[in-house]
DNA sequence: CTGAAAGCGCTAACAT
DNA sequence: ATGTTAGCGCTTTCAG
């Protein structure tokens, strides 16, 4: 077995209470002592057993992340920020994917709960009826989902929508496609009302098509149903890119015959050709003050207020967008 | 509090020890017994607590996966493969990222192991010396990286490297350079030593360059450098698709003028305009693969021998190589 | 087959 | 300022 703290204690002639204390209450230890009691921990090689400190105070010091689909691109820039913030609050993150399965996240949910405390749902694919019965088995913060009374950061697509819907109007663009993304996803829902709402204020045509899978193949397979349209804002960039690549395989050029608008600004739309004109969404931003929050609720109990924070989301124009054909 | 062992024994009417057996040595209970704790426990919403079991059988049933960066689009697959392949085992695994820091790395391994029974060091940047000192808290398994003693798992890049050679040998071109990855990478020097004995059979003219950032950047930066070869084979597929960047802002075209080999088959490369002819890396099995390498090492405790396993990558042929310019 | 009791490594009152 | 004691939730001998 590793050395434990009552080896330390043995070793430094306290009795183990001490030792607890000048790791974790150090003010209430002599300052002698607590040097030589550090000197000799640390001689030893101890290391405070994370998971038997757990037992008595009821923080594990630990955070579960729940995503869709870690290969998407999508997550990786949050969870890489999130992880890095827990690490400085001195919590570890456990990292899941649920394949996009409702069933799989609450399985999830409820063998990590007793294990961390409180969880990351980002952009859950699980009902909010389910998500509030198992929030009282563990605090919960959401990203990208709005659900009743639970803390929540949003990024605020529909504005980033709006403004895509303004720049392919300015563009000429007067029948424009939406490509939303799976059923139950926030992101999409939010992308159509605002989209809706801002072709009505621009009186341009704005076709609805969905549920898309939020693949590359998901795009390629919508590139048939486009036709008519002259631009089509889609649900992220994998479907952007799909999207276009199914258009180039019909013999469109993109952007000179449809323009493609993309969502998430992530590595493949920067590094596509053309490059993609997209709405950036603040991933790693969001993770962590999802962490933050998720922490602040930790430590707040039942008492705490849930908070919804809406994070800034922006268009970037690139090379995927041009003026309408005539 | 939460539901425990004690509530159940108490509803159940039988000793806590009895609702222990339930369920970790069901066939030491009487079925009838059983049954009825079983759906007591069910009904109670009781949930093992995995900490507490940890502290007395010693299995953590956690597993730590350290990467150097999760946003490098060649971790994320390997992520989810590995947390997929431990979850199917009934392990949970902490992500943690050391934005390539050695420094990190050593921290990291060190708070992480008395929570885990065992880490995946993926790439790693610490010197083998400190993971061999390491390796005495906690059982490693090691990707991409060879140090001696230790459970491996490989990619063999060497393999495409030769393969992709003599795929442009055949496509006429004499003169090739090789952009080589960071210092201290295993996979940069085995593709160095492959390509340059592949060269040599074939009698053809191989210009090393390096060391590059294993990033777009990188390549960009190398664009200059590539000036004389007539095709370059790349340290990873970030690299190939800067180099084509670069090589394009220089009135160069790929594969016409230039032939353009990457490294991963990542999102990005399949994603581009030309589509990136590149060495396969087997990341999905290299991760599931590891986590059973890891796992089994656990069971075997001390007494288990290090295994290497060396997966197999392969040259898909795409759009960024072509015949050599005449 | 089941109960009793000890203990995993640590913290948290409570004493001293 | 430090020692004592009692658990946290669970498994594991050892009896019965």
């Amino acid at each position: 077995m590793a050395v434990t703290i009552r080896d330390v204690a043995k070793a430094s002639g306290v009795h183990v209470s001490t030792v607890s204390r000048t790791f974790s209450a150090p003010h209430l230890v002599n300052a002698e002592t607590r040097t030589r009691v550090l000197a000799i921990a640390e001689g030893l090689g101890y290391r405070p057993n994370r998971a038997a400190r757990a037992l008595t105070t009821g923080r594990t010091h630990n955070l579960g992340l729940i995503v869709a689909d870690i290969a998407n691109p999508f997550f990786p820039p949050l969870i890489k920020a999130a992880q890095a913030q827990a690490r400085e609050r001195d919590y570890h993150v456990f990292v899941a994917d649920t394949d996009e399965d409702p069933l799989m996240e609450q399985e999830l949910i409820e063998t990590l709960s007793k294990q961390v405390d409180g969880v990351l749902l980002c952009s859950p694919r699980l009902s909010n009826r389910m998500i509030e019965k198992l929030r009282a088995e563990v605090p919960f913060v959401v990203v990208n989902r709005r659900v009743k009374g639970l803390t929540t950061v949003l990024m605020d697509v529909g504005q980033g929508a709006r403004a895509a819907i303004g720049h392919l109007v300015s563009l000429g663009h007067r029948r424009i496609a939406l490509l939303t993304g799976p059923d139950g996803s926030w992101t999409s829902e939010e992308m159509r009302t605002a989209a809706a709402s801002a072709a009505g204020d621009f009186d341009v045509e704005l076709s609805v098509l969905g549920p898309n899978e939020p693949t590359e193949q998901g795009g390629i397979a919508a590139a048939d149903k486009v036709a008519g349209s002259t631009a089509v804002l889609c649900y992220n960039d994998l479907v952007a890119l799909g999207l276009i690549e199914g258009l180039t395989d019909r013999g469109l050029k993109v952007p000179d015959d449809v323009s493609v608008v993309g969502v998430d600004d992530s590595l493949p739309g920067r590094l596509n050709k053309p490059k993609l004109t997209t709405i950036t969404m603040p991933t790693a931003a969001a993770g962590r003050m999802a962490v933050d929050l998720l922490l602040a609720a930790v430590g707040a109990g039942e008492s705490g207020t849930p908070t919804l924070a809406r994070l800034e989301t922006s268009l970037v124009i690139r090379e995927s967008t041009g003026a309408a054909p005539a």
